[in-house]
RNA sequence: ACGUGAGUGGCUCAAUUGGCAGAGCAGCGGUCUCCAAAACCGCAGGUUGGGGGUUCGAAUCCCUCCUCACGUG
């Protein structure tokens, strides 16, 4: 049988919840959460979790698993995401990956780098530089042991920079080199699905469901966080939903000035997810203009899983 | 009706008092190979309410009309 895993991908508030749940229950599957925020627990309305009766009914993967100050990083992710789709392989199922996380969905597909780990103390010690002597001091480190990799760089964006550097630092060789020489052979097939919508309507969404959010306890599920001492600094908290209430816990603005700062920067999320999508050809997009077309887009994937292996 | 104030990009406001009309937000596009819901980059948009005048030069000064706000009737 043809190893073909079902990937499931789109802006948030697009639907990717309800139509892997649709998809999963007709394939008797479990489903891959390709999320970087769901993964985290605690956090469950704002990063808009499947809920219990629905996880409880479809097995899911990477959701709850990890505590929020856990510094979770995409090559684990590759890694323990492709254990599991072997894992439904040998049970003869076909896996369902979902997610809005481009970067995560892009480890699974294609890989990245995988002989280079990380350092942390090496990276902590590269911020601290950064923090004394500016974003130009780290750049300039870079450009001296690898030009080629800094011309592609702003020094602005000195997460990249610090990427590059921690590469070398560990490796010797620039990270250009390893983008190189990375080969996966693998004979897994990737079948790319993707929710399209209408910009407004889909603004209008996010909006409405920003609302839903805020009715359902959003601040309070935050303050809980914060009280069981998970620190606003670590990752998972710097989430859109959660980071746009500290000023109002703070209360240097208004609750109502913070749902919308929520309302932007979710749309902003979205819009950028679509830039990144958009330029992966494999994807096959689904335009959708409500809910209820997300059961005929259901059929039209299983009919195309059809033909692409025989069932 | 009279008085006062205001009118600048979709919105909120700048323009050193007469010297190239700018910024934030919203919008749109892009980058992305270990924090990625992160971290960054860019683009577009204005006959300065209309008309006239003064001036080498007007968003800015003068006249007039329109609109809005406040005050008085």
């Amino acid at each position: 049988m043809e190893r073909v895993v079902v990937t499931i991908i789109g802006p948030t508030c697009s639907g990717k919840t309800s139509l892997s749940l649709m998809l999963a229950e007709e394939l008797q599957t479990e489903i891959i959460s390709a999320d970087s925020r769901q993964i985290f627990k605690y956090l469950s309305i704002g990063t808009a979790k499947p809920t219990k009766e629905e996880t409880d009914k479809i097995k899911h993967h990477f959701i709850d698993t990890l505590e929020p100050d856990v510094n979770y990083n995409i090559s684990k992710f590759e890694i323990d995401g492709l254990k599991v789709i072997e894992d439904l392989f040998s049970k003869n199922k076909i896996p369902v990956v979902v997610g809005g996380s481009g970067l995560y969905i892009k480890a699974l597909v294609d890989g990245i780098i995988n002989d280079v780990e990380t350092d942390d103390e090496y990276r902590a010690e590269l911020m601290k530089q950064r923090e004394e002597f500016g974003n130009e001091h780290i750049y300039n480190i870079l450009r001296e042991v690898d030009p080629q990799s800094a011309e592609n760089m702003l020094p602005q964006n000195w997460k990249r920079v610090i990427r590059a550097l921690e590469v070398f630092h560990i490796s010797g060789k620039p990270i250009w080199q390893h983008h190189n020489e990375q080969k996966r052979d693998t004979d897994i097939k990737f079948l790319q699905y993707g929710l399209n919508w209408d910009r407004e309507i889909l603004y209008k969404n996010i909006e409405k469901r920003v609302d839903q959010m805020v009715n359902d306890g959003l601040l309070a599920e935050l303050q809980n966080v914060l009280e069981m001492g998970f620190d606003r600094s670590v990752n998972a908290l710097n989430t859109v939903g959660y980071k746009e209430l500290y000023d109002f816990i703070d209360e240097k603005i208004t609750l109502e000035r913070a749902i919308e700062l929520i309302k932007r920067d979710t749309r902003r999320f979205a819009k950028r997810q679509f830039t990144w999508f958009r330029r992966d050809e494999r994807i096959k997009w689904f335009d959708v203009n409500s809910a209820s077309d997300l059961s005929e887009i259901k059929n039209s994937i299983l009919k195309d899983l059809e033909l692409k292996t025989g069932l």
